[in-house]
DNA sequence: GCGACAG
DNA sequence: ATCTTGTCGC
């Protein structure tokens, strides 16, 4: 399927340029719903190293709300932009419009295991990608980028706010007893119930949300079996 | 036994 | 940050 782009990209920048897009594109996320129906979830799983510029990229597309799985993607990217902090999204960006051309249908929203809007810069790689697709998108990260909080009580659908410069910037929701909790913010065309609202329901016992569970050990999978065959060939 | 997580 | 392995709690 070809992806269409907000407007003419290149992804050849330098670290100065990507700065100064990363400014206009922050101005462009919507955080409002968008009432888009939504019937099909892509879960966006990113495989990046700081030494390495291979991006490898997992997606699962799931049905909503019935979560079933109706296609897979994993792909590689060589990536030509540096490793600099607060700007990681654009070594990813490439390689996940790569592995997204790869669906025979657009889903109708973005799942992505990375920031929205809590990002140092306000652009994470969930608003990123949605601006650039022009498709609402969720961020639900594992781990707090940006923000403070208190932590939910320990009983799976405990929520609390993330908040940061005075402003509260997405949802800490406790997915399951007992395990740490995600961080969860508008990546665009959502507001912050809603978002937090499609991860609940994507939540299925486990500590990850389906599209995200799913596309995580789709990428594990492909990297064992990328090291079984390094092995292979030099043993 | 499975999933989370240490480090 | 990623991957492997072991341990713990449910």
């Amino acid at each position: 399927m070809k992806l269409e782009l907000r407007r003419p990209h290149r992804w050849d920048l330098a670290p100065y340029e990507a700065q100064q897009i990363q400014r206009e594109l922050a101005k462009e996320v919507v955080c409002a719903d968008a009432s888009d129906e939504i019937h099909w979830i892509a879960g966006i799983v990113i495989g990046h190293s700081r030494f390495d510029d291979r991006i490898q990229v997992a997606v699962a597309l799931l049905s909503f709300p019935e979560l079933l799985l109706s296609e897979q993607v994993v792909s590689e990217y060589r990536t030509r932009f540096p490793f600099v902090p607060d700007l990681l999204s654009f070594r990813e960006i490439p390689a996940i419009l790569q592995a997204l051309a790869e669906l025979t249908r657009l889903p109708d929203l973005l799942l992505v295991d990375g920031p929205g809007i809590a990002h140092p810069k306000g652009l994470g790689i969930a608003s990123h990608l949605g601006v650039v697709l022009e498709l609402p998108a969720i961020g639900c990260s594992k781990c707090n980028t940006v923000g403070s909080f208190v932590q939910p009580e320990v009983n799976a659908g405990s929520i609390t706010s993330l908040v940061w410069q005075g402003e509260i910037i997405g949802t800490v929701y406790r997915s399951k007893n007992r395990v740490a909790p995600l961080f969860i913010s508008a990546g665009h065309r959502i507001d912050r119930d809603n978002a937090t609202r499609i991860v609940r329901e994507s939540c299925q016992g486990y500590r990850l949300p389906e599209p995200i569970r799913i596309a995580s050990s789709l990428l594990n999978e492909a990297k064992q079996t990328a090291r079984e065959a390094a092995v292979a060939t030099d043993p």
